[in-house]
DNA sequence: TAAAATATGACTCTAACATGACATGCTAGC
DNA sequence: GCTAGCATGTCATGTTAGAGTCATATTTTA
Protein backbone atom coordinates (compact mmCIF):
# COMPACT_ATOMS: atom_id res chain seq x y z
CA UNK A 1 0.00 0.00 0.00
CA UNK A 2 1.26 3.72 -0.92
CA UNK A 3 0.07 6.65 0.41
CA UNK A 4 0.05 9.60 -1.67
CA UNK A 5 -0.56 13.34 0.50
CA UNK A 6 -1.29 15.91 -2.72
CA UNK A 7 -3.80 18.79 -2.56
CA UNK A 8 -4.06 19.13 -6.08
CA UNK A 9 -7.12 16.97 -7.05
CA UNK A 10 -5.83 16.08 -10.85
CA UNK A 11 -2.29 14.77 -9.76
CA UNK A 12 -3.14 13.02 -6.55
CA UNK A 13 -5.75 11.00 -9.31
CA UNK A 14 -2.87 10.82 -12.07
CA UNK A 15 -0.56 9.32 -9.62
CA UNK A 16 -3.49 6.85 -8.02
CA UNK A 17 -4.37 5.95 -11.66
CA UNK A 18 -0.50 5.40 -12.56
CA UNK A 19 -0.18 3.30 -9.64
CA UNK A 20 -3.30 1.29 -9.47
CA UNK A 21 -2.87 -0.01 -13.27
CA UNK A 22 1.13 -1.22 -12.50
CA UNK A 23 -0.51 -3.27 -9.37
CA UNK A 24 0.20 -0.96 -6.80
CA UNK A 25 -2.39 -0.42 -4.29
CA UNK A 26 -2.42 3.21 -3.10
CA UNK A 27 -4.67 5.52 -1.24
CA UNK A 28 -4.45 9.47 -1.47
CA UNK A 29 -4.99 11.79 0.74
CA UNK A 30 -5.30 15.84 0.15
CA UNK A 31 -4.96 17.73 3.82
CA UNK A 32 -2.80 16.43 6.24
CA UNK A 33 -5.46 15.90 8.79
CA UNK A 34 -6.94 13.11 6.92
CA UNK A 35 -3.21 11.95 6.27
CA UNK A 36 -2.56 11.24 10.28
CA UNK A 37 -6.15 10.54 10.90
CA UNK A 38 -5.99 7.51 8.62
CA UNK A 39 -2.42 6.39 10.06
CA UNK A 40 -3.10 6.17 13.35
CA UNK A 41 -6.03 4.06 12.98
CA UNK A 42 -3.75 1.61 11.31
CA UNK A 43 -2.11 -1.34 12.85
CA UNK A 44 1.76 -1.19 13.25
CA UNK A 45 1.97 -4.11 10.72
CA UNK A 46 -0.88 -2.53 8.31
CA UNK A 47 1.42 0.73 7.96
CA UNK A 48 1.99 2.11 4.14
CA UNK A 49 4.84 0.28 2.64
CA UNK A 50 5.74 3.75 0.96
CA UNK A 51 4.30 7.25 0.65
CA UNK A 52 4.72 10.26 -1.42
CA UNK A 53 4.67 13.51 0.13
CA UNK A 54 3.84 16.24 -2.35
CA UNK A 55 6.07 19.34 0.03
CA UNK A 56 3.64 22.50 -1.03
CA UNK A 57 0.42 21.63 1.17
CA UNK A 58 -2.40 23.75 2.45
CA UNK A 59 -3.13 23.14 5.84
CA UNK A 60 0.93 22.38 6.96
CA UNK A 61 4.08 22.68 5.46
CA UNK A 62 5.56 19.19 3.86
CA UNK A 63 8.45 19.49 5.79
CA UNK A 64 6.56 19.61 8.65
CA UNK A 65 4.40 16.45 7.65
CA UNK A 66 7.96 14.98 7.35
CA UNK A 67 9.55 15.62 10.71
CA UNK A 68 6.03 14.08 12.34
CA UNK A 69 6.83 10.76 10.19
CA UNK A 70 10.18 10.54 11.06
CA UNK A 71 9.69 11.18 14.67
CA UNK A 72 7.08 8.66 15.03
CA UNK A 73 8.24 5.16 16.03
CA UNK A 74 5.31 3.63 13.85
CA UNK A 75 6.39 5.63 10.63
CA UNK A 76 9.73 6.69 10.83
CA UNK A 77 11.00 3.51 9.06
CA UNK A 78 8.59 4.21 5.51
CA UNK A 79 10.49 5.47 2.85
CA UNK A 80 8.91 9.02 2.06
CA UNK A 81 9.42 10.57 -1.61
CA UNK A 82 8.99 13.85 -2.09
CA UNK A 83 7.52 15.34 -4.80
CA UNK A 84 8.49 18.88 -5.25
CA UNK A 85 8.81 21.99 -7.37
CA UNK A 86 10.60 22.40 -9.69
CA UNK A 87 11.94 25.86 -8.58
CA UNK A 88 12.49 25.41 -5.10
CA UNK A 89 15.93 22.97 -5.42
CA UNK A 90 16.59 24.34 -1.88
CA UNK A 91 13.37 21.65 -0.17
CA UNK A 92 15.08 19.17 -2.52
CA UNK A 93 18.57 19.27 -0.14
CA UNK A 94 16.80 19.91 2.80
CA UNK A 95 14.00 17.33 2.18
CA UNK A 96 16.83 14.82 1.54
CA UNK A 97 18.23 15.81 5.12
CA UNK A 98 15.17 15.33 6.91
CA UNK A 99 15.16 11.37 6.31
CA UNK A 100 13.69 11.30 2.87
CA UNK A 101 14.60 8.86 0.25
CA UNK A 102 14.09 10.21 -2.59
CA UNK A 103 12.69 13.32 -4.77
CA UNK A 104 10.86 13.71 -7.95
CA UNK A 105 10.69 17.29 -9.36
CA UNK A 106 7.09 18.39 -10.53
CA UNK A 107 6.01 18.24 -13.90
CA UNK A 108 7.15 14.82 -13.77
CA UNK A 109 6.85 12.32 -16.06
CA UNK A 110 4.37 9.06 -14.59
CA UNK A 111 7.06 6.63 -15.69
CA UNK A 112 10.04 8.22 -13.92
CA UNK A 113 8.03 8.33 -10.88
CA UNK A 114 7.26 4.46 -11.69
CA UNK A 115 10.52 4.24 -11.62
CA UNK A 116 11.72 5.51 -8.71
CA UNK A 117 9.12 3.95 -6.85
CA UNK A 118 10.11 0.50 -7.92
CA UNK A 119 13.67 1.39 -7.15
CA UNK A 120 13.19 2.74 -3.68
CA UNK A 121 10.36 -0.18 -2.78
CA UNK A 122 13.29 -2.89 -3.95
CA UNK A 123 16.15 -1.14 -2.18
CA UNK A 124 14.24 -0.80 1.33
CA UNK A 125 13.31 -3.88 1.02
CA UNK A 126 16.90 -5.33 0.86
CA UNK A 127 17.76 -3.14 3.62
CA UNK A 128 14.73 -4.45 5.78
CA UNK A 129 15.53 -8.00 5.10
CA UNK A 130 19.21 -7.01 6.96
CA UNK A 131 20.33 -8.66 9.95
CA UNK A 132 21.90 -6.48 12.73
CA UNK A 133 24.95 -8.22 14.38
CA UNK A 134 27.15 -7.24 17.23
CA UNK A 135 29.78 -8.88 17.87
CA UNK A 136 28.54 -12.80 18.15
CA UNK A 137 24.96 -11.53 18.40
CA UNK A 138 22.62 -11.02 15.14
CA UNK A 139 18.90 -10.52 14.89
CA UNK A 140 17.01 -10.43 12.29
CA UNK A 141 13.83 -7.97 12.84
CA UNK A 142 11.58 -9.41 9.90
CA UNK A 143 12.06 -13.29 10.92
CA UNK A 144 11.97 -11.58 14.51
CA UNK A 145 14.84 -14.63 15.39
CA UNK A 146 17.90 -13.07 17.54
CA UNK A 147 20.80 -15.73 17.78
CA UNK A 148 24.24 -16.36 19.61
CA UNK A 149 26.98 -17.91 17.27
CA UNK A 150 24.32 -18.62 14.85
CA UNK A 151 22.15 -20.36 18.18
CA UNK A 152 18.79 -18.87 18.27
CA UNK A 153 17.75 -18.01 21.24
CA UNK A 154 14.42 -16.96 22.70
CA UNK A 155 13.52 -13.70 23.65
CA UNK A 156 10.01 -12.29 24.37
CA UNK A 157 8.58 -9.07 23.19
CA UNK A 158 10.63 -6.14 25.09
CA UNK A 159 13.84 -8.01 25.39
CA UNK A 160 13.86 -8.58 21.31
CA UNK A 161 12.47 -5.18 21.00
CA UNK A 162 15.47 -3.98 23.52
CA UNK A 163 18.12 -5.73 21.36
CA UNK A 164 16.86 -4.32 18.20
CA UNK A 165 17.32 -1.05 18.98
CA UNK A 166 20.84 -1.64 20.72
CA UNK A 167 22.15 -3.77 17.98
CA UNK A 168 20.21 -1.40 15.77
CA UNK A 169 22.60 1.44 17.15
CA UNK A 170 25.56 0.16 18.44
CA UNK A 171 28.02 2.03 20.80
CA UNK A 172 25.15 4.68 21.27
CA UNK A 173 24.16 5.52 24.82
CA UNK A 174 20.28 5.00 25.84
CA UNK A 175 18.82 6.09 28.77
CA UNK A 176 15.84 4.56 30.81
CA UNK A 177 13.29 7.27 29.65
CA UNK A 178 14.59 6.82 25.79
CA UNK A 179 14.14 2.92 26.35
CA UNK A 180 10.70 3.35 27.74
CA UNK A 181 9.25 5.71 25.36
CA UNK A 182 10.33 3.82 22.23
CA UNK A 183 10.00 0.30 23.16
CA UNK A 184 7.17 0.83 26.14
CA UNK A 185 5.23 3.95 24.60
CA UNK A 186 3.78 5.08 27.60
CA UNK A 187 5.22 5.70 30.72
CA UNK A 188 6.23 3.07 33.43
CA UNK A 189 8.36 2.90 36.31
CA UNK A 190 12.26 3.11 34.94
CA UNK A 191 12.88 0.66 37.46
CA UNK A 192 11.43 -1.89 34.81
CA UNK A 193 13.94 -1.37 32.18
CA UNK A 194 16.48 -2.85 34.72
CA UNK A 195 14.66 -5.77 35.51
CA UNK A 196 14.32 -6.57 31.45
CA UNK A 197 18.04 -5.45 31.14
CA UNK A 198 19.19 -8.08 33.10
CA UNK A 199 16.53 -10.88 32.12
CA UNK A 200 18.09 -9.65 28.53
CA UNK A 201 21.87 -10.54 29.77
CA UNK A 202 20.89 -13.51 31.68
CA UNK A 203 19.63 -14.99 28.14
CA UNK A 204 22.49 -13.52 25.99
CA UNK A 205 24.89 -16.08 28.52
CA UNK A 206 28.12 -14.73 29.02
CA UNK A 207 27.63 -12.05 26.17
CA UNK A 208 25.45 -10.70 28.53
CA UNK A 209 28.28 -8.69 29.20
CA UNK A 210 28.16 -6.34 25.96
CA UNK A 211 24.92 -4.84 27.54
CA UNK A 212 27.31 -1.78 29.33
CA UNK A 213 25.39 -0.22 32.32
CA UNK A 214 26.43 3.36 32.03
CA UNK A 215 26.37 4.97 35.38
CA UNK A 216 24.56 7.52 36.00
CA UNK A 217 22.94 7.81 32.34
CA UNK A 218 21.71 4.24 30.71
CA UNK A 219 22.52 1.78 28.94
CA UNK A 220 24.79 0.62 25.63
CA UNK A 221 25.89 -1.99 23.49
CA UNK A 222 29.40 -1.83 23.16
CA UNK A 223 32.62 -4.43 22.85
CA UNK A 224 33.52 -5.41 26.72
CA UNK B 1 36.86 7.89 0.72
CA UNK B 2 36.11 3.98 0.84
CA UNK B 3 39.13 1.63 0.58
CA UNK B 4 38.52 -1.92 -0.96
CA UNK B 5 40.41 -5.02 -0.31
CA UNK B 6 39.55 -7.47 -2.79
CA UNK B 7 41.74 -9.73 -4.87
CA UNK B 8 38.98 -11.23 -7.37
CA UNK B 9 39.70 -8.43 -10.50
CA UNK B 10 35.49 -8.74 -11.75
CA UNK B 11 34.44 -8.16 -8.56
CA UNK B 12 36.47 -5.25 -7.29
CA UNK B 13 35.53 -3.65 -10.20
CA UNK B 14 32.24 -3.81 -9.67
CA UNK B 15 32.26 -2.20 -6.43
CA UNK B 16 34.45 0.47 -7.16
CA UNK B 17 32.27 1.30 -10.18
CA UNK B 18 28.66 1.08 -8.20
CA UNK B 19 30.40 3.29 -5.30
CA UNK B 20 31.23 5.81 -7.97
CA UNK B 21 28.34 6.12 -9.43
CA UNK B 22 26.69 6.79 -6.03
CA UNK B 23 29.16 9.74 -5.15
CA UNK B 24 31.56 7.79 -3.00
CA UNK B 25 35.16 7.83 -3.45
CA UNK B 26 37.05 4.42 -3.89
CA UNK B 27 40.15 2.59 -4.03
CA UNK B 28 40.54 -0.70 -4.84
CA UNK B 29 43.22 -2.77 -3.91
CA UNK B 30 44.42 -6.30 -4.72
CA UNK B 31 47.00 -7.53 -1.79
CA UNK B 32 47.36 -6.85 1.62
CA UNK B 33 50.66 -5.31 0.87
CA UNK B 34 50.03 -2.80 -1.25
CA UNK B 35 46.65 -2.05 0.77
CA UNK B 36 49.22 -1.43 3.98
CA UNK B 37 51.62 0.31 1.63
CA UNK B 38 48.77 2.61 0.86
CA UNK B 39 48.01 3.14 4.05
CA UNK B 40 50.83 3.64 5.87
CA UNK B 41 51.65 6.59 3.28
CA UNK B 42 48.68 8.38 4.79
CA UNK B 43 48.37 10.95 7.13
CA UNK B 44 46.35 10.62 9.76
CA UNK B 45 43.38 12.70 8.62
CA UNK B 46 43.13 11.39 5.17
CA UNK B 47 42.49 7.65 6.49
CA UNK B 48 39.78 6.07 4.89
CA UNK B 49 35.88 6.64 5.72
CA UNK B 50 35.15 2.38 5.51
CA UNK B 51 36.84 -0.29 4.59
CA UNK B 52 35.36 -3.30 2.38
CA UNK B 53 37.68 -6.44 3.28
CA UNK B 54 37.19 -9.63 1.62
CA UNK B 55 38.41 -12.51 3.88
CA UNK B 56 39.69 -15.09 0.99
CA UNK B 57 42.95 -13.40 0.04
CA UNK B 58 46.33 -14.51 -1.43
CA UNK B 59 49.14 -13.83 0.66
CA UNK B 60 47.42 -13.23 3.86
CA UNK B 61 43.86 -14.27 5.25
CA UNK B 62 41.54 -11.70 5.52
CA UNK B 63 41.38 -12.29 9.38
CA UNK B 64 44.89 -11.10 9.87
CA UNK B 65 44.01 -8.29 7.81
CA UNK B 66 41.66 -7.22 10.16
CA UNK B 67 43.56 -7.75 13.15
CA UNK B 68 46.76 -5.50 11.75
CA UNK B 69 44.08 -2.60 11.38
CA UNK B 70 42.56 -3.29 14.94
CA UNK B 71 45.92 -2.68 16.41
CA UNK B 72 47.31 -0.25 14.99
CA UNK B 73 45.99 3.24 16.43
CA UNK B 74 45.20 4.97 13.14
CA UNK B 75 43.22 2.36 12.04
CA UNK B 76 41.41 0.63 14.55
CA UNK B 77 38.60 2.87 14.52
CA UNK B 78 38.25 2.61 10.57
CA UNK B 79 34.55 0.64 10.08
CA UNK B 80 35.41 -2.27 8.32
CA UNK B 81 32.46 -4.52 6.38
CA UNK B 82 33.40 -7.91 5.59
CA UNK B 83 32.86 -9.72 2.50
CA UNK B 84 32.55 -13.32 3.05
CA UNK B 85 31.74 -16.64 1.69
CA UNK B 86 28.74 -18.14 2.13
CA UNK B 87 29.81 -20.90 2.77
CA UNK B 88 32.59 -20.24 5.48
CA UNK B 89 29.98 -18.83 8.47
CA UNK B 90 33.18 -19.43 11.04
CA UNK B 91 34.73 -17.05 9.14
CA UNK B 92 31.98 -14.29 9.49
CA UNK B 93 31.51 -15.07 13.40
CA UNK B 94 35.29 -14.93 14.00
CA UNK B 95 35.59 -11.48 12.08
CA UNK B 96 32.99 -9.68 13.86
CA UNK B 97 34.46 -11.20 17.52
CA UNK B 98 37.46 -9.09 15.76
CA UNK B 99 35.75 -5.97 15.38
CA UNK B 100 34.38 -5.84 12.01
CA UNK B 101 31.20 -4.10 11.81
CA UNK B 102 29.25 -5.35 9.12
CA UNK B 103 29.47 -8.30 6.73
CA UNK B 104 28.09 -9.01 3.21
CA UNK B 105 28.13 -12.44 1.99
CA UNK B 106 28.83 -13.48 -1.59
CA UNK B 107 27.44 -13.59 -3.95
CA UNK B 108 25.75 -9.86 -2.67
CA UNK B 109 23.87 -7.87 -4.58
CA UNK B 110 25.34 -3.92 -5.34
CA UNK B 111 22.02 -2.54 -3.84
CA UNK B 112 22.14 -4.84 -1.10
CA UNK B 113 26.20 -3.55 -0.52
CA UNK B 114 25.33 0.16 -1.04
CA UNK B 115 23.03 0.06 1.60
CA UNK B 116 25.09 -1.73 4.45
CA UNK B 117 27.73 0.77 3.26
CA UNK B 118 25.37 3.69 3.79
CA UNK B 119 24.08 2.67 6.78
CA UNK B 120 27.17 2.08 8.34
CA UNK B 121 28.51 5.77 6.96
CA UNK B 122 25.39 7.03 8.34
CA UNK B 123 25.52 5.49 11.42
CA UNK B 124 29.14 6.14 12.40
CA UNK B 125 29.20 9.60 11.00
CA UNK B 126 25.87 9.95 13.57
CA UNK B 127 28.08 8.87 16.57
CA UNK B 128 30.96 11.30 15.48
CA UNK B 129 28.70 14.00 14.97
CA UNK B 130 29.26 16.07 18.19
CA UNK B 131 32.42 14.71 19.26
CA UNK B 132 34.20 17.16 21.28
CA UNK B 133 38.28 17.27 21.12
CA UNK B 134 41.14 19.43 22.65
CA UNK B 135 44.75 18.06 21.75
CA UNK B 136 44.83 14.18 22.54
CA UNK B 137 41.73 14.23 24.35
CA UNK B 138 38.30 13.38 22.96
CA UNK B 139 35.00 13.30 24.29
CA UNK B 140 31.63 11.82 22.62
CA UNK B 141 28.65 12.47 24.95
CA UNK B 142 26.45 10.06 22.79
CA UNK B 143 28.79 7.33 23.83
CA UNK B 144 29.98 8.63 26.62
CA UNK B 145 33.16 7.64 25.73
CA UNK B 146 36.23 9.83 26.35
CA UNK B 147 39.56 9.27 25.30
CA UNK B 148 43.55 10.05 25.29
CA UNK B 149 45.26 9.21 21.97
CA UNK B 150 42.10 6.86 20.90
CA UNK B 151 42.97 4.89 24.33
CA UNK B 152 39.30 5.24 26.08
CA UNK B 153 39.46 6.08 30.32
CA UNK B 154 37.14 5.31 32.59
CA UNK B 155 34.96 8.48 33.84
CA UNK B 156 32.41 9.04 36.14
CA UNK B 157 29.25 10.66 35.35
CA UNK B 158 30.42 13.96 37.29
CA UNK B 159 33.69 14.04 36.04
CA UNK B 160 32.68 12.99 32.22
CA UNK B 161 30.48 16.09 32.32
CA UNK B 162 32.70 18.74 33.50
CA UNK B 163 35.51 17.13 30.70
CA UNK B 164 32.54 17.52 28.45
CA UNK B 165 31.68 21.17 29.54
CA UNK B 166 35.03 22.14 29.32
CA UNK B 167 36.01 20.34 25.55
CA UNK B 168 32.66 22.23 24.61
CA UNK B 169 34.04 25.74 25.37
CA UNK B 170 37.77 25.43 25.12
CA UNK B 171 39.65 27.91 26.96
CA UNK B 172 36.65 29.62 28.92
CA UNK B 173 37.30 30.08 32.76
CA UNK B 174 33.76 28.52 34.87
CA UNK B 175 33.60 29.44 38.39
CA UNK B 176 33.46 26.96 40.67
CA UNK B 177 29.74 28.24 41.45
CA UNK B 178 29.01 27.87 37.06
CA UNK B 179 30.22 24.33 37.24
CA UNK B 180 28.06 23.69 40.25
CA UNK B 181 25.09 25.13 38.62
CA UNK B 182 25.91 23.56 35.53
CA UNK B 183 26.58 19.99 36.72
CA UNK B 184 25.10 19.44 40.04
CA UNK B 185 22.23 21.34 39.54
CA UNK B 186 20.89 22.32 43.34
CA UNK B 187 23.72 24.04 45.67
CA UNK B 188 26.60 22.32 46.90
CA UNK B 189 29.92 22.92 48.87
CA UNK B 190 32.01 24.68 46.32
CA UNK B 191 34.95 22.26 47.59
CA UNK B 192 33.27 19.56 46.39
CA UNK B 193 34.48 21.33 42.22
CA UNK B 194 38.05 21.10 43.18
CA UNK B 195 38.20 17.24 44.47
CA UNK B 196 36.36 16.13 41.49
CA UNK B 197 38.77 18.49 39.41
CA UNK B 198 41.12 16.66 40.57
CA UNK B 199 39.73 12.96 40.26
CA UNK B 200 39.61 14.80 36.57
CA UNK B 201 43.41 15.54 36.23
CA UNK B 202 44.58 12.36 37.84
CA UNK B 203 42.29 9.76 35.54
CA UNK B 204 43.58 12.43 32.16
CA UNK B 205 47.18 11.44 33.42
CA UNK B 206 49.70 13.80 31.89
CA UNK B 207 47.59 15.35 30.14
CA UNK B 208 45.85 16.24 33.28
CA UNK B 209 48.22 19.56 32.85
CA UNK B 210 45.55 20.92 30.54
CA UNK B 211 43.04 21.30 33.27
CA UNK B 212 44.04 24.54 34.75
CA UNK B 213 43.34 26.30 37.71
CA UNK B 214 42.55 30.17 37.22
CA UNK B 215 43.32 31.51 40.56
CA UNK B 216 40.73 33.48 42.08
CA UNK B 217 38.23 32.72 39.70
CA UNK B 218 37.74 28.97 38.75
CA UNK B 219 39.11 26.59 35.71
CA UNK B 220 39.66 26.33 32.35
CA UNK B 221 41.23 23.87 29.87
CA UNK B 222 43.99 25.05 27.83
CA UNK B 223 47.69 24.67 26.42
CA UNK B 224 49.98 24.32 29.41
C1' DT C 1 -7.63 -22.03 33.36
C1' DA C 2 -2.71 -22.55 33.41
C1' DA C 3 1.42 -20.70 32.04
C1' DA C 4 4.16 -17.11 30.38
C1' DA C 5 5.34 -12.44 30.26
C1' DT C 6 5.38 -8.24 32.41
C1' DA C 7 5.27 -4.52 36.06
C1' DT C 8 6.50 -2.98 40.45
C1' DG C 9 7.99 -2.22 45.17
C1' DA C 10 11.15 -3.60 48.66
C1' DC C 11 15.58 -4.68 49.76
C1' DT C 12 20.72 -5.00 49.20
C1' DC C 13 25.05 -3.65 47.68
C1' DT C 14 28.47 -0.55 46.38
C1' DA C 15 30.58 2.98 43.30
C1' DA C 16 30.33 7.53 43.35
C1' DC C 17 29.99 11.39 45.95
C1' DA C 18 30.16 15.26 49.55
C1' DT C 19 32.55 17.15 53.06
C1' DG C 20 35.62 18.74 56.73
C1' DA C 21 40.21 18.88 58.21
C1' DC C 22 44.56 19.64 57.13
C1' DA C 23 48.60 20.45 53.98
C1' DT C 24 50.47 23.05 50.60
C1' DG C 25 51.00 26.82 47.45
C1' DC C 26 50.51 31.51 45.88
C1' DT C 27 50.76 36.46 46.18
C1' DA C 28 50.32 41.09 47.97
C1' DG C 29 52.32 44.22 50.93
C1' DC C 30 55.90 45.28 53.78
C1' DG D 1 62.82 38.05 50.07
C1' DC D 2 59.62 37.32 54.04
C1' DT D 3 55.45 36.40 55.85
C1' DA D 4 50.41 36.76 56.69
C1' DG D 5 46.45 35.46 54.76
C1' DC D 6 43.86 33.39 51.56
C1' DA D 7 43.18 29.98 47.68
C1' DT D 8 43.78 25.50 46.25
C1' DG D 9 45.17 20.51 46.67
C1' DT D 10 44.59 16.23 49.09
C1' DC D 11 43.13 12.74 52.17
C1' DA D 12 40.03 10.02 55.05
C1' DT D 13 35.57 9.19 56.17
C1' DG D 14 30.68 8.86 56.28
C1' DT D 15 26.77 9.16 53.15
C1' DT D 16 23.87 8.62 49.25
C1' DA D 17 21.84 7.56 45.16
C1' DG D 18 21.87 4.33 41.42
C1' DA D 19 21.82 -0.32 39.87
C1' DG D 20 21.03 -5.31 40.70
C1' DT D 21 17.94 -8.69 42.52
C1' DC D 22 14.04 -10.98 44.29
C1' DA D 23 9.30 -11.84 45.44
C1' DT D 24 4.98 -10.85 44.25
C1' DA D 25 1.05 -8.85 41.77
C1' DT D 26 -0.98 -8.24 37.42
C1' DT D 27 -1.74 -8.84 32.67
C1' DT D 28 -1.59 -11.41 28.45
C1' DT D 29 -1.45 -15.50 25.84
C1' DA D 30 -2.07 -20.33 24.73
Amino acid sequence: MIFILEDEHAIRELIEYALNTHSLESKGFATPSAFFQELDSLEDDCMPELILLDMMLPEQDGIEVLKILKKKQATKHIPVILLTAKSSELDKVYGLNMGADDYVTKPFGVLELLARINALLRRTKNLSSDEYSFQEITLNPKTRIASINGEAINLTFKEFEMLNLFLANPHLVFTREQLLESIWGSEFQTRTVDVHINTLRTKLGIYGKYIQTVRGVGYKIAQA
